[in-house]
DNA sequence: AGAGTTTCTGAAAACGTTTACTTGCCGCGG
DNA sequence: CCGCGGCAAGTAAACGTTTTCAGAAACTCT
């Protein structure tokens, strides 16, 4: 159906490499022969095809982008950094979610993807680093996000969770609380321990609660209404992410526990929405987008040049948004920031 | 670097066809061949080089999705419903985003896709039809989303922007509200036009005033300081999308303009978002991904036999979902459905 | 046992490009 | 006048698959 060179070679009376030169401007044709080729091309709205040119110039232009799920804010924001980024170099980009807990789902998806990307960019926080490296295709650049991975082993950006955790849980210790609890995210997710790491430490000595929950909003809706029923509660719920403590926050609500004066309340990654529930929600700031960016140059540049595809970790800093769910005094909204890499 | 075909010959001791049958289990081959061919392939690691394989059957099992941007909840949705379906199909999903306002840039990401995808699935509210015929790629089966189009041009789904509307303003209206205002998205895009067109209907004989707005919170924002100021402000704002809605219901809390109370607000497209704000909003409910989902069948179909490509029409469902900020009555929640297809 | 039939295998063409190599032409210097 | 360098254009190989075609081998049926 659609033209190719051959049909311009035709129409413009010239072989099929003079078309290539004529329109990749490499190698000399006269400008007569140019013009001819360009009007043939044009009048026969000729687009060379990808596949063909791929496959002879080993070279994609598409970077797979891998993800465990595309739901929710979160990843509508990185899936933007990424976008834009890729954009702004000329790159496709190949998306694939919700590739499950499986390794063997994962290691699928990454077959699948074997001659259609330059390079992959991939978020696997539920899978270990170990069967990780196996799967990946040998060869192919890779930078990962938000995945355990042995240091060095592979490019890498990792956002702050930890200290992002320790910073929340130390805030609400100086605003007085007490008791503490922690809606946890699921298990054997890299940053659902991350964040726990964190809020151990931020606690202390202080006595650990924790409460379990999977990073959806249902979960913390659960956590909610257990926490209103039971007898002896927290003075403070710091959750994993927001989704969990906006959840619970409407459980609350619905159980007339008021917050923050019975309880305060914090989460995790100030989704666009979190500033408009009431209260509006102390968090700590993640800039997704900027990670996807940021992810995304380091991997055109290892695409570029292979050698550099070295085991280089970015720690995207965080910052503590101090807002009414907490109960801080001042109504000013505060900003600490995390070491930045 | 990667293992071929050729390599995989080698060592089973067999010619390259024979590898091509054994894995493909397309034309039969010994038990022995087969073994001995798998057994290569995986010690090999040998994946298929997809673009070598796309150029001779003509298929590159990927479908291309133009989108005007992926920023929040709602193309979220979308992406979501479109990748599961993609998925549960065997296909790739080729993402393009922010292809620009302009006819050239949407032209520019169409070219770019040829040879990379089988179809294409596309939303481009703010291109008119005439240019976008012109544009699309002759032969390549597309399906449109909420894109202004000739009725039996081209396949496309079309959210029932204009049920929904008047159904919201004529509920407002029954509520008892008789100065009713409308803020409207950005001009030159089809469902802004369709949702003011419904807006109008609902109306009747009432009179329409009408406020300039762009789909943003920001100019919701805006919007919500002209009314909170204004001297004859009306009794109820109908914004044409939540985030307008937000951002206004933002602008008048902060202005001291209580909702519903003092004017009641309503929006369209039921985000997430929506249903936690205080007060709750009273919106439209649009299940975007149940559209990008029939969307992608629709397409799916079309590739696989390309005389089903014609000018089909699906029109989605919408519905009234009816919450606090509108000030009604009664505090279930009521459904009202629109025509559905 | 020989012809016909089936079953498996391998060689080669094809897909649409790019590019190394070759050819032909022109002008120039010896 | 002849050889040679340089340039434009064409030929053909290559990329990694699938598939058609033909040949070979093993059956089956008289």
């Amino acid at each position: 159906m659609a033209a190719t060179i051959k049909d311009v070679a035709r129409r413009a009376r010239v072989s099929i490499a003079s078309v290539s030169r004529a329109l990749n401007s490499a190698g000399s044709v006269t400008p007569e022969v140019r013009s001819r080729v360009l009007r043939a091309a044009h009048t026969l709205r000729y687009m060379p095809h990808a596949a063909a040119r791929s496959l002879i110039n080993r070279r994609t232009h598409t970077v797979g982008l891998l993800l465990p799920d595309t739901r929710g804010e979160y990843f509508s924001e990185l899936i933007r950094g990424v976008d834009r980024a890729a954009r702004a170099r000329g790159l496709h980009l190949l998306v694939s979610s919700s590739h499950g807990d499986s390794p063997e789902a994962t290691s699928a998806a990454l077959q699948s993807m074997n001659g259609r990307v330059d390079g992959l960019l991939m978020m696997s926080p539920h899978v270990g680093g170990g069967s990780l490296g196996e799967a990946l295709p040998p060869g192919l650049p890779t930078v990962l996000m938000n995945t355990r991975v042995a240091r060095g082993t592979r490019a890498a950006y990792l956002v702050d969770d930890f200290g992002g955790a320790r910073a929340m849980t130390c805030h609400l210790a100086s605003c007085g609380y007490r008791r503490i609890a922690h809606i946890r995210g699921p298990r054997n997710n890299f940053e659902a321990e991350e964040r726990l790491r964190g809020y151990r430490a931020g606690l202390g000595a202080g006595r650990a609660v924790v409460i379990d929950g999977d990073f959806s909003e249902e979960s913390g809706y659960r956590a909610g209404q257990t926490l209103a029923a039971g007898r002896t509660r927290p003075d403070a719920v710091f959750a994993a992410n927001d989704a969990m403590a906006i959840g619970c926050l409407f459980a609350l609500t619905e159980a007339g526990v008021r917050v923050p004066e019975d309880i305060a309340l914090a989460g995790f990654d100030d989704v666009p929405v979190a500033r408009y529930v009431h209260p509006p929600l102390t968090t700590v700031r993640v800039d997704v987008a900027a990670m996807g960016r940021r992810a995304l140059e380091r991997l055109a540049a290892a695409i570029d040049d292979p050698r550099t595809d070295t085991g280089i970790f970015g720690t995207l800093a965080v910052e503590l948004v101090v807002r009414a769910s907490c109960g801080a005094n001042s109504r000013r909204r505060i900003r600490r920031r995390s070491r930045h890499t």
